[in-house]
DNA sequence: CAGCTTATTGCAACGATCTGCAATAACAGT
DNA sequence: ACTGTTATTGCAGATCGTTGCAATAAGCTG
């Protein structure tokens, strides 16, 4: 996790500023673990505060991301989800048949990397989404 | 293209029913090109029938991809799109820095592929998402 | 064609996310 | 501590997508 004692400076370094509400976020975010929807913190800070607004919490968050202190990436549905930052870069996988996720492993990035590198140098983000298709046991399952 | 012409009793063997409101749908769908997006064919809809409900598109839709016509995936902003299928299956890549878009060549999903498969037997859906990075002109621009 | 079954529609309302704008409040300067 | 600047907030409203439910209509059957 970042050093959330230092982020209020890294604000201020930035001439942006240190809020009641974006505490809250940080607060909220500092206290979850792994992924946290946007709308799953917005309902976090409003149980510690009933008047937070969720543009608010939006807009932070953005401001988090800029600052580099957490990073988003869209789920099987599209909807956006942030890692706490710099927790190791990783991608995810969803099966499609069972529903199950994992995360991708170091090796299949590797491979992913190299695919797309190779061909024209693109360089791929594979934390920023959720890869889809199906897993073995749902493949294997599958009636021929 | 699919040939629209047999839709209509594609949905009737299934039990499923011929109305006015999914003609509209399919026929956008059949004058679209490439992609679009699930709101554009509301609004493409809607003009030619400003009646046309959204939520009746949406579920249009549904049940198109279950039948195998149209498929979806999601775009950088988690936004959905859809593919006329069976056109050739194809991902997405888009380029953070310049904006850029370009469908990934074949060569670099084969490589894919095998990257996941051969880790876990994971079987990945290309075509569902669109892959975020930096393509290799940005990447030789940035300062180092 | 008339009747019946039930798939589909339209509506209304909701959840997630974003935006413009006027009011508010952080922080720098004195 | 007081003040001025301007980053942020809160709100109202907009967009995209989804869902429950009662009303409607497609297509089978006689």
């Amino acid at each position: 996790m970042p050093r959330w004692r230092d982020v209020p400076d890294k604000f201020r370094r930035r001439g942006l500023r240190w809020t009641r509400q974006r505490r809250a976020v940080v607060d909220a975010l500092a206290r979850a673990s792994g992924h946290v929807t946007a709308a799953e913190l917005v309902e976090r800070c409003r149980t510690d505060d009933p008047t937070t607004t969720p543009s608010t919490v939006y807009r932070t968050l953005d401001v988090l991301e800029e600052l580099g202190l957490v990073r988003h990436g869209h789920g099987v549905d599209g909807r956006e989800e942030f890692h706490v930052a710099p927790v190791a870069e990783h991608g995810h996988l969803y099966c499609t048949s069972c529903g199950g996720r994992w995360e991708i492993a170091d090796e299949q990035a590797r491979g992913v990397l190299e695919a797309f590198a190779s061909v024209d140098g693109f360089g791929v983000d594979l934390a920023h989404m959720t890869v889809v298709g199906t897993c073995r046991s749902c493949a294997a399952a599958r009636v021929p």
